[in-house]
DNA sequence: AAATATTTTTAGACTTGCCTAAAAATATAT
DNA sequence: ATATATTTTTAGGCAAGTCTAAAAATATTT
């Protein structure tokens, strides 16, 4: 149906859409896409002919319904694939994204139905980002920084905003994984650094980087 | 590391050389990847650069070492993923054929390693056809068709020569599948019609067709 | 408002893989 | 052995997707 590299300009263009409301330009696609300015003008004039986004000259582009439709259901798919490799043949939660960005492109609607209920119709992924629906609906999370929380607060750890491999890598390390109860106990007025029990159990201290990567499930 | 279509071109080889000890010509792999014989040319002319086999104008062509190992890694993996589709997933053995196609040229070493972890390293795919080893090692199967067994003999199902949709199909519908015991009771002097029981219970006639694209075990 | 800087687009070229049509080589028939 | 048929290769071209360098448009500074 749409090539490997269409999908990917359309999944990329949607998450640039998501991250902010302004009109998306050429360099910013270019910049998420790994590619430069002119290859991404000479593809958005064809996605464009295809009526998957909106593209006028010097002004931007913003995906129509069908190209979010596209996009979206890339990214169910790569979610799905990334549940599947973690859950089911143990991979890291750090080593997922790789291989999920080419199983993202496998082409059959049943594949992925399939797929979806073998791993018992997952609602969020190994990072705790959402899965689409079949339908393109995406359950939006109430979930906040751990920057946010006061002291005495304490939430669940649901997800992160970073999804480098060094910064998840650097989480499991910690134990900070999904699951996680997290109580803030201090927050040091010199450095900023957060002092935390995990699980009622061990105390730790985090980065400023850390709690502003880290979203949580508040407890009430 | 190699691209789909190159994947493709070996494997394509692959199978003919295996088929028969006779050169393989350019039509033959124009014929078995569905393409034209200039296409061909083009294409084994750069496999040869890449020493992948060897090319001689004119004459034909033949794997290198490299070649054939590229093309068994890449059945290996169709084997694997068919397996996880069937077993895993739930699909029919003459639906898996195609997905596996695309899912083949995955590039991951580890991802091919887990999955064969996850489905127990299994022996043989959905149809019967050897998995190969990491090693690139094919255990040879002892089958032999069913149309080879005598009256009175015996044996169980255990692969296939035609892998069409169509054929699958019709073995499905007719319990025909793998696994079954096979009692050949009569075969028709008039029209070479074999009767069969089937795991003691049922008879039913097979035409010389079926017969001939049945691989069996045989029973002592 | 003019000058400068930045962003975006165009132009032309490259790679991969495919095609058709024509030429060259090989195989087969008389 | 010559003529005919078949197979294979070459030549030239096309589409997708990428690139660099230059031109055009937009934005920013003075």
């Amino acid at each position: 149906m749409y090539s490997f590299t269409e999908e990917n300009y359309l999944k990329a263009i949607y998450k640039l859409q998501e991250q902010s409301d302004l009109a998306i330009n050429t360099n910013a696609i270019a910049a998420a896409i790994q590619t430069k300015a002119a290859s991404v003008t000479d593809m958005v004039k064809k996605l464009s002919e295809k009526k998957l986004l909106n593209y006028e000259k010097y002004k931007g582009v913003e995906l129509t319904h069908l190209g979010k439709k596209v996009a979206i259901d890339t990214v169910r798919k790569h979610r799905l694939w990334e549940t599947f490799l973690h859950n089911k043949l143990n991979f890291a939660w750090d080593e997922v994204h790789d291989i999920a960005e080419q199983l993202e492109h496998i082409q059959s609607q049943e594949l992925i139905d399939k797929l979806d209920e073998f791993l018992g119709f997952p609602s969020h992924d190994p990072h705790g980002d959402p899965i689409p629906g079949r339908n393109g609906v995406i359950q939006q999370n109430n979930f906040i920084l751990l920057s946010e929380l006061e002291i005495g607060e304490s939430g669940i750890i649901s997800g992160v905003v970073n999804h480098s491999a060094l910064f998840l890598q650097h989480l499991e390390k910690n134990e900070l994984v999904l699951g996680k109860k997290l109580l803030v106990q201090e927050i040091s007025a010199f450095d900023q650094l957060v002092k935390v029990q995990i699980d009622n159990k061990k105390q730790q201290q985090l980065s400023s980087e850390v709690v502003r990567n880290i979203l949580v499930k508040k407890l009430s």
